[in-house]
RNA sequence: CGGGGCGUGGCGCAGCCUGGUAGCGCGCCUGCUUUGGGAGCAGGAGGUCACUGGUUCGAACCCAGUCGCCCCGACCA
């Protein structure tokens, strides 16, 4: 991609709107624009990002057995009254009516909408387990959005939904789960800590949050720092196992002390934690699972037979991940005081390839070649191709954060070699193209 | 919803107290010069001063109301 023909409005000054450091930065970096309050405009840098993770956290989902749905954004408010939830859920629900006069409400949340669905296509317990998920926009109506896309009201959410015929077999769902959870975070670059939640609004008794460290996260943390140096994904996991399952989940939760604000105790932390191992920050929450047992099966009247012939209300658990959230959430963990630093898997493009001087026939000669070269190895590319100041350029690079910089120059054009540097390294190395090339795709 | 703050070219701001031709920096356009860390000079474009009403000869400025946005708090992927 040419820089000078994409469509990326970079600002040199931060809007005065944004006061965290994603969000300055996303704004800066023309990722997002505002449209309201909490509600947020993708521009293609962003999408990109977006849709990156999207892919990698639905890769994930597949992997563990899950299949993928998409349900409406809006629904009828008929469903939640039969849940028992239309009332209960108050005013952060964006309620509509359509010319018919029916209710109708913007989902903040699908547990009606899929459990019904399961009511009306399964009937047998010889179909379960059953795992299905969506990738879908949500609507909250906060009280107070801020942070940009961090606490939006609009937001996109994978949220995944179980059922089972017994808690054992949900029990085995939600392990599935929470392994699928800590890869994903894994390859996103992040580190994630499971700690034990409340269950909140959605219902249940059991419940796990996954937290980022950031420093500017929203909750204060308190865990054992050797959760943070666990390999996640060389465990090679066999989802179908359930002892397997269980015992990685058991190893991230038993012995190790990790908890938010909400459940924190000091004595215990003290107690249990060794002082040299004693992680003590902020976080954020970039998914939540729960199992909540009955809790819509049974008013929705999502029943199976078992093997008796009883027809039996399912076991349900189910499982989110703020997508767009997690975009805001990565640049929190990944950034200096240049701009971003995105861990590859996600970056909008690998290379921030830059001609220091357009209009220098070896310099640009050379940086055409380097560009084609990159696309034809399928490496993301943006060219700096406008006529602007060296400074300039580099300093947008360090900005966007794009994992590499590639620098054409008189210096080298003519010797066609070109300078190449990682984002997070101060060191550049001046190499031919062809090892530039074998470089980059070792490494990555 | 309680408390605080802010709405003036794309972005950041001054002007308001004390009413009298709408200004600065950045960005943008044109030309020349420059060229490895946000270049220099010259010329230029771009604004119903959030909206509505009032006071006044005259309102960005004073008064009233409305809307929008941000920050702190209670709540949350």
């Amino acid at each position: 991609m040419r820089r000078s023909r994409y469509y990326l409005p970079t600002l040199r000054e931060t809007p005065k709107e944004a006061e965290i450091i994603s969000h300055r930065l996303m704004l800066r970096a023309g990722m997002v624009r505002q449209s309201t309050a909490g509600i947020y405009i993708w521009l293609p840098l962003g999408l990109r990002v977006m849709d990156k993770i999207a892919d990698l956290v639905r890769d994930e989902q597949n992997r563990a057995g899950s299949h993928e749905i998409l349900m409406p954004t809006i629904q009828s408010a008929d469903l939640w009254r039969k849940a028992g939830r239309y009332d209960d859920y108050g005013p952060e629900m964006l309620r509509i009516k359509d010319r018919q006069d029916r209710d109708l409400l913007y989902g903040p949340t699908n547990e009606e909408v899929i459990t019904d669905l399961f009511a009306n296509t399964v009937t047998s317990y010889r179909d379960l387990p059953q795992l299905l998920y969506h990738i879908q926009w949500k609507f909250r109506d906060e009280l107070r959005p801020r942070f940009g896309v961090m606490r939006g009201r609009e937001f996109l959410m994978k949220d995944n939904y179980s059922f089972d015929l017994t808690p054992e077999a949900s029990r085995h769902s939600y392990n599935k789960m929470f392994v699928s959870y800590l890869r994903t975070f894994a390859r996103l670059g992040l580190q994630a800590i499971p700690m034990e939640a409340e269950t909140g609004p959605i219902g249940g008794n059991l419940s796990h949050e996954f937290i980022i460290i950031a420093s500017t996260g929203e909750s204060a943390i308190w865990c054992d720092k050797s959760l943070l140096e666990r390999d996640v994904l060389s465990l090679a996991v066999n989802y179908d196992n359930e002892a397997e399952v269980a015992e990685i989940v058991r190893s991230f939760t038993e012995g190790y002390y990790a908890c938010t604000d909400e459940k924190h105790n000091p004595e215990l932390f003290a107690k249990e934690v060794p002082e040299t191992r004693r992680y003590q920050g902020r976080g954020i929450e970039v998914g939540h699972i729960f199992h909540f047992g009955t809790k819509y099966s049974e008013p929705l009247g999502a029943m199976v037979s078992d093997a008796n012939g009883n027809r039996v209300p399912v076991q349900m658990g189910s499982y989110g991940i703020g997508v767009s959230r997690l975009v805001g959430a990565i640049i929190e963990a990944c950034h200096d005081e240049k701009g971003i630093c995105w861990p590859a898997p996600v970056a909008p493009f690998q290379v921030s390839l830059i001609n220091v001087r357009v209009g220098n026939t070896a310099c640009d000669a050379l940086a055409e070649k380097t560009m084609q070269a990159l696309q034809a190895a399928g490496v993301e590319v943006l060219y700096d191709d406008r006529d602007e100041s060296a400074g300039a350029k580099f300093s947008e690079a360090d900005l966007l954060g794009f994992p590499w910089r590639w620098v054409v120059s008189p210096r080298n054009a003519d010797s066609g070699t070109i300078e190449i540097k990682r984002r997070t390294e101060d060191e550049a190395q001046v190499v031919p193209l062809e090892q530039a090339l074998a470089l980059l795709t070792n490494s990555s």
